[in-house]
DNA sequence: TAGTGGTCTAGACCACCCT
DNA sequence: GGGTGGTCTAGACCACTAA
């Protein structure tokens, strides 16, 4: 682990215990590197990355400072950009249920191509699955995975967590993504799987996940009931 | 403007432009470093606010590429993220009009006072804003400004940009922003203004944007219609 | 004016990819 | 083993803030 994340790490950690007051001023950069023995750079980048977190800002000439309204952030809603799959997202108490409501391999099409950067040729394995949170239907989600990067997806997996299965088993490294949010009317699906009425729409996400090294390995939609999620993003410095 | 930032613009231009094929590679570090006459370690902070934008990924022992599937990024939906406004957003040949609906100073609610970091007596401007594009209605806004921050509101402004007016007349500079999305049925208003059957959900965006000192300036809620906007975003490496 | 963060450099070492 | 990116350091200069 690099050294700026664990210092990263440890200054989460004492924000989030409230060693430091909210809205105070952090120990400046040249006693943090001493304290944590490490050069001034190394803080901080660590600073940086808590700083697109949302925890902390940095003021030229003045200070870095804690962010005063953390709780709300970290605990409202699904972060947009965290691949570690609803598996994992979701609370303690609560029950998720992958329901697998149908499971294929065939052919891609040309826009299916495009994004997963394969060929026609190259086949796909094509889920649909029903989640449900606590006996509440949740979402559908609709993905693609290409067989030759990910093999061997049985029904057992797709019950339990495409993620996990891909990381531990396959032993692949995840990158970035990309992702398109946008509201819809319902439609038969929806009505029928996530009991939608006629004027209850559902948050749409098409998502286009990447392997460390670039390629795509997934692409989905999912369906969102509108009443059981918000999505939230944290959005740092621009010019 | 710092030297990274001229790299990762030089390089913007030239992936843009074509000079490199896409999926091709990019120079090594070192040579960067050579041509733009200056230090790894820049070229390393350029390459990863490309690599942020979506332009580009890295693989360590192997090279620096160019991604693949670049025009649909940039050219789909609004960014999440960029807080340019949108009067700045849309395209050369849209039409925007800003039609004021409501225009008022109050003193603002317990949840409003925290989320804008001020206190009760502060009083803040009350803005709905009907978004027309091309003759068509395409979201309400509803915004909150702190009085003390941002004097001098006129309904002139606000028929034309509030963040022009915010930065080039007030002199502020913006910092980071948080939203939260989610999909919404249609509620009186939006079937007024925004012509929503019942079946027409809106996406519904809640932001509040900062300043460069950390200070929150605006707190607004957009209902946009759910056939006018997608909202995109690109995430990178995690772990 | 003193203190702080933002940036930059040159050089170094390591982990990883590919052959 | 040679090439690549990821990280780290010590020291430096600058821009900005705040008194």
């Amino acid at each position: 682990m690099a050294k700026y994340k664990n210092v990263a790490d440890e200054l989460r950690k004492q924000i989030k215990q409230g060693n430091y007051p909210k809205g105070g001023q952090l120990p400046n950069q040249n006693e943090l590197a001493e304290k944590f023995d490490t050069s001034r750079v190394t803080i901080k980048k660590a600073l940086d990355l808590l700083s697109v977190e949302g925890l902390v800002f940095s003021v030229q000439g003045s200070g870095t400072y804690i962010k005063k309204n953390i709780a709300q952030i970290s605990d409202t809603g699904i972060k947009i950009g965290q691949n570690i799959g609803l598996t994992h997202q979701i609370g303690e108490q609560t029950e998720l249920v992958n329901k697998v409501l149908a499971f294929n391999v065939r052919f891609p099409s040309d826009e299916e191509c495009e994004q997963l950067m394969i060929k026609n040729e190259s086949p796909v394995y094509e889920i649909k699955r029903l989640r449900v949170i606590n006996n509440r239907p949740y979402s559908i989600e609709y993905s693609l995975l290409p067989v030759e990067l990910v093999p061997n997806i049985t029904p057992a997996i797709l019950e339990h967590s495409v993620y996990d299965y891909i990381r531990q088993d396959v032993g692949l490294v995840f990158g970035g993504n990309q992702q398109f949010i946008k509201a819809a009317p319902p439609n038969e699906e929806d009505r029928q799987y996530l009991n939608c009425k006629d004027n209850e729409p559902v948050l749409e996400v098409t998502k286009v996940m990447f392997l460390e090294n670039g390629r795509p390995f997934e692409y989905s939609k999912v369906r969102h009931r509108y009443d059981m999620v918000e999505m939230c993003f944290n959005n740092t410095q621009q010019e």
